[in-house]
DNA sequence: AGCACGCCGACT
DNA sequence: GTCGGCGTGCTC
């Protein structure tokens, strides 16, 4: 028999299958999904492969045998093995990347980060047990911590063996000697670490209750989840229109009709009142996986999923890899958000994973948003996903009322605060009220420039090309790089120029929160930002405290926006609404919007209309005036209108080529190469397919990290067609030294 | 990516 | 004559 293996760490350019004989031996332990030892290369090291199908005879002329089986506590099913080859296809990269990314992170070992425990159990037959216990003033066992082990265990049947060593004086030394006696013997179980333990007690089926329009939008919903076909739902919600109800009232449905639910949520929103909500409604059948588990807790949550203890998942992108069976549901909640698209290799949309493991299992994905992506919302237009809408408020909260405020008017009323009186005396009114509130600005540190008055110099970080954030802080503060994680004194002086005048520009949350403090000293300002949020714990800290009204303002970054209610919160300040509408990218408005749109939602939870304050240089601006009236509909006519118009996703697809390297002239010399190659390609071979090639421009970060990088953008048609011109590219520039060349389909941020 | 083969220059 | 530079090409 011969077996097609892909060798796990094989570098893009010969990932392909090669044969190996399997030897008769090894036979009934290999099988599609199965890691081996193989002889690879002239010097038949021993590598890690993948089996992906078996064969009768091989066209191979010369074939080297399969070495052993390489491990059996991990291997992949016949989805996730498809999964594998439709990822590589999908986003150019290996089958052994694509497997690394299917597992939980060091699977892929000899020795897994796996634990055992060892379980005692009677050996004997509880009577007789009994017997030698009493036995045992005579003849019988003198030891007290036999005594106490024996007589736990003629309660319990059996027990953990670290459970028996807290018994007062019981040690291991006791165990054995009981096992010798043959009055009790053990086994050694595998053991799951699983953090959310605690909150799995007895499920809470309490029925959901669901008002008329939540009710009509989920008789939608269950209508294809009972269709037995692959089905696609985008569940348009307004703010506060109730979609975790009706979400809820899908998993219920699903899990009745005996099949599994996957259920991804952005990292911002796995809170421990979220993850609380779940386990108690599904007890210990639900696995919760995010990036904050150890691996071991990782590892096990994958190995409970898989053995079939699990029939819910929730968790953040990597969770759509959960290995459950009989899938009949998978929820991505805010499908907008961009963290469902890997930012490292392989660079999957976790959108497309569900789509493709919706088919194989005849599953429906339900997509839910208050601002869907415009790409979704196209779909659903045009049919190709089922569009359910919810446009009312759930419990009658009404739509807080939105403020614009030009800052342009309060710099030329000489307020050069980045407060406006507007919002100082909302925040007075809140203060009054006995409310809270929730600052918005998406801009870390103090200010977020430093230059010199004489030469002009802005001062950027040595190793990237970006100028460097101060932060204040003891001892003159820090200045520090965002990207790279450079810190550095303050200077008092100019660094090129020795001028002894610096001007300190922008603003950021720091910055802000000083000012609260002076402005409104009675409120007191709590500020969550990446810096203060070091680890998950602090963030979840954090909202407790505010919740519990710790504190009256709550400021910071993209993370104060999301789904977290603050029922005392009426007032919501948007600092600076246009810091991500003018970067250069065609996604620009729809971040603006959707950012804007869910913030100004948080005002809206109160049972008496909130205020929202948005401040702006460009009171004008469309997308902040459609995000102030919450209009989604409105704003996606203009946005689809203008990606037709211009040619942008979803009429088309983006691909950028990212060359990279650390010798300059050396990456300029190669990126031109890499447009003419690539030109040549597109005329002749390629000229069927069509494409239009932009570049090479200096990426919107030349530098970062010691290394430049150089980028091309093509608009094209993704299909066969197409990939393999990009898997060409990719092949060809392997070759080449002193440069890496990355492609992405369809990136976040063009 | 490794690793070997192969065809050129500077050494005992 | 031989050791070793890294250009080129292959890996079941």
């Amino acid at each position: 028999m011969f077996v097609k293996v892909y060798i796990s760490d094989a570098p893009y350019a010969i990932d392909n299958a090669f044969d190996y004989e399997c030897p008769s031996e090894l036979l009934p332990k290999v099988a599609p999904g199965v890691f081996v030892k193989v002889p690879f290369g002239m010097a038949n090291k021993l590598r890690i492969g993948i089996v992906t199908s078996l064969h009768e005879s091989s066209e191979s002329e010369k074939t080297k045998p399969v070495h052993s089986v390489a491990f059996d506590h991990f291997c992949l099913d016949e989805e996730m093995l498809g999964l594998c080859f439709f990822m590589k296809q999908f986003t150019l990269c290996t089958f052994g990347e694509a497997v690394r990314t299917v597992l939980p992170p060091g699977a892929m070992t000899e020795l897994p980060n796996i634990r055992y425990r060892k379980v005692y159990a009677l050996a004997v037959t509880p009577e007789e047990a009994e017997e030698v216990l009493c036995a045992s003033g005579r003849k019988g066992i003198r030891s007290e911590g036999q005594r106490q082990a024996l007589s736990y265990l003629i309660r319990t049947g059996s027990a953990d063996a670290s459970l028996l060593c807290e018994l007062p004086s019981v040690d291991s030394t006791h165990l054995a000697t009981l096992k010798k006696r043959g009055l009790v013997d053990f086994t050694t179980e595998e053991e799951y670490r699983n953090p959310y333990s605690q909150y799995a007690t007895v499920p809470d089926k309490t029925p959901i209750v669901l008002s008329s329009a939540q009710e009509r939008a989920f008789s939608q919903i269950e209508e294809k989840l009972t269709s037995a076909k692959p089905e696609a739902v985008l569940l348009y919600g307004v703010t506060g229109s109730g979609k975790t109800q009706v979400m809820m009232r899908a998993i219920d449905r699903t899990l009745e009709m005996g099949k599994t639910v996957i259920m991804l949520v952005p990292e911002i929103a796995l809170t421990p009142q979220t993850v609380q909500i779940f386990c108690r409604r599904y007890g210990a059948r639900v696995a919760v996986i995010h990036s904050s588990l150890s691996q071991g807790e990782r590892c096990d949550a994958y190995r409970r999923i898989r053995d079939g203890m699990v029939d819910l998942v929730i968790g953040t992108r990597s969770a759509i890899f959960a290995p459950l069976r009989n899938l009949g549901l998978i929820i991505i909640d805010e499908e907008h958000e961009h963290t469902y698209k890997s930012e490292s290799d392989p660079k999957y949309h976790a959108r497309d994973i569900a789509s493709y493991r919706a088919g194989k299992n005849n599953a429906t994905m339900l997509l839910a948003s208050a601002t869907p992506s415009i790409e979704s919302f196209y779909k659903a237009q045009s049919g190709k996903y089922t569009l359910v809408a919810l446009r009312e408020r759930y419990g009658g909260f009404s739509l807080p009322e939105a403020k614009i405020v030009d800052m342009r008017e309060e710099l030329r009323m000489g307020n050069t605060s980045p407060i406006s009186q507007t919002l100082l005396d909302a925040l007075e009114n809140v203060y009054e009220e006995d409310e809270q509130a929730i600052l918005f600005l998406n801009r870390r540190g103090f200010h977020s420039q430093i230059s010199c008055k004489s030469c002009g110099d802005v001062i950027t970080c040595p190793h990237c090309s970006v100028s460097l954030t101060y932060h204040s802080g003891a001892d003159g503060g820090t200045l520090l790089c965002h990207l790279c994680g450079f810190r550095d004194r303050t200077p008092r002086t100019c660094p090129s120029c020795g001028g002894e005048h610096l001007s300190f520009l922008g603003f950021g949350t720091q910055r802000v929160e000083s000012e609260l403090i002076k402005y409104v000293p009675d409120l007191p300002v709590m500020r969550m930002d990446a810096d203060t949020t070091g680890q998950k714990l602090a963030y979840d800290r954090m909202l407790d405290d505010f919740r519990a009204q710790k504190a009256r303002i709550l400021l910071g970054t993209q993370m104060v926006t999301k789904g977290h209610d603050f029922p005392r919160v009426t007032l919501v300040g948007v600092v600076l609404a246009d810091t991500s509408l003018y970067v250069s990218d065609f996604r620009a408005s729809e971040r603006t919007f959707s950012l804007l749109t869910q913030v100004i939602g948080r005002a809206g939870r109160a049972k008496e209309g909130g205020v929202a304050v948005i401040q702006t240089y460009s009171p004008k601006n469309e997308v902040i005036r459609l995000a102030c009236l919450q209009d989604y509909d409105r704003f996606y006519e203009g946005e689809i209108a203008m990606r037709k118009s211009l040619t942008y996703p979803p009429f088309c697809d983006m691909v950028t080529l990212t060359l990279t390297g650390s010798d300059e002239p050396t990456l300029l010399k190669e990126s031109n190469g890499l447009s003419q190659f690539a030109a040549k390609k597109m005329a002749e071979e390629y000229s069927d397919v069509p494409m239009i090639a932009f570049g090479p421009f200096e990426a919107q970060v030349y530098k970062l990290n010691e290394k430049y990088r150089m980028r091309m953008v093509i608009k094209c048609k993704l299909n066969a067609r197409s990939r393999a011109f990009f898997h060409e590219l990719l092949v060809e520039y392997s070759k080449h030294k002193g440069v890496t060349l990355a492609i992405d389909l369809n990136p976040l941020t063009v």
